[in-house]
DNA sequence: TTGCATATATTAACACCGTTAATTATATTG
DNA sequence: CAATATAATTAACGGTGTTAATATATGCAA
């Protein structure tokens, strides 16, 4: 008889420290001996739980990407599109470890993709449903997402634009040069 | 009194192997028990030659930056842009695994920056100087590139789109919204 | 409550990795 | 040839993910 409920619970608290490491420190420090130490279980007891790192790397960044949507959406700044995706891009601004992470990381960004592009779909859908413009043309929105993922590609791994406001103001004009 | 050419020439051996591991198997096939293996040295030997595996890896990825300069330039398809843009996606569409390796992966993408930027730099500037007409705002370089990057990160990391067809079709709209 | 079966947690071990120190082999020079 | 400088190798350390074997805790029937 499993108690399903204590697993979830276990299960929740694995999870938890993983991604409190994964906002704090990176993906770099997430290790299965750190989560062990930080949760109090043996480093052992999180393979009863996940089949491997991997899958509770995943979770965790399957969780982030909720985390974005909602910062996107519950940020009532307007419904204007260049707001919500300011708002996109300032999600991972604020949490480049994250970007870096679900998108770049060839190790995760790459693993069971349809997955993540599946949830990525649904963000982009959802910013642009949300949006008061509409566009007939289905190629501006991803061109648009390109751009704003190719300049935060740049910026998280090359420094390229060297700071925060540097990176807005190219962000803007970015987004004029598109008439977005 | 050491030997310069003789130390250089194996310091060569070495970083060809590292070459030929990076454009084959990919960074994760990298590293200096492999290196030994492939060029009959012991794995420590490499110690003698370069600073750590990073040096080593970096030394490769500024080759493979040459590389694609090189090929870009030398398509004598045309001067226009746009056919200078597409070769410079092409070669990587040719190797997704150094794509994610120079610009995606947090692990050496992120490291000394500084010297990738300007060797980044240096081929968007041979780019555009190579083509045929000339941009008075030089926000629209910057925006192209930006969303040519974003759709080869989610092409290589996300494969989206899935195959190199949808892709090319795709790379073609996104130069005629953006009039190049 | 006791005893037992089941479920869960832990420790120990294995095979990797990067890196370095100590040791051995090889060149070079007097 | 012998002494010295240089280079290559082996052995070792601390880290990683993962698994098998072992120990502990839990749930339940008698």
């Amino acid at each position: 008889m499993v108690n399903q409920l204590k697993q979830d619970n276990i299960r929740r608290i694995f999870i938890q420290a993983a991604k409190n490491t994964l906002k704090s420190e990176g993906i770099k420090a997430l290790s299965a001996r750190e989560i062990g130490k930080a949760t109090g279980f043996s480093y052992a007891t999180i393979y009863n739980y996940f089949k491997d790192m991997n899958e509770l790397c995943e979770v965790c960044m399957l969780d982030f990407l909720e985390e974005c949507k909602e910062s996107v959406l519950s940020s009532t700044i307007s419904t204007e599109i260049k707001d919500l995706l300011k708002a996109y891009a300032m999600f991972f601004v604020q949490y480049p470890g994250l970007y870096v992470l679900i998108f770049t990381d060839p190790n995760y960004a790459g693993r069971f993709y349809n997955k993540f592009s599946e949830k990525t779909e649904e963000i982009y859908k959802a910013i642009f449903d949300a949006s008061s413009t509409q566009y007939k043309n289905p190629h501006i929105p991803v061109l648009t997402f390109n751009a704003i993922n190719g300049l935060l590609l740049s910026y998280v791994n090359r420094s390229t634009p060297t700071d925060f406001e540097e990176f807005m103001v190219l962000l803007k004009e970015q987004m004029e040069l598109l008439s977005i």
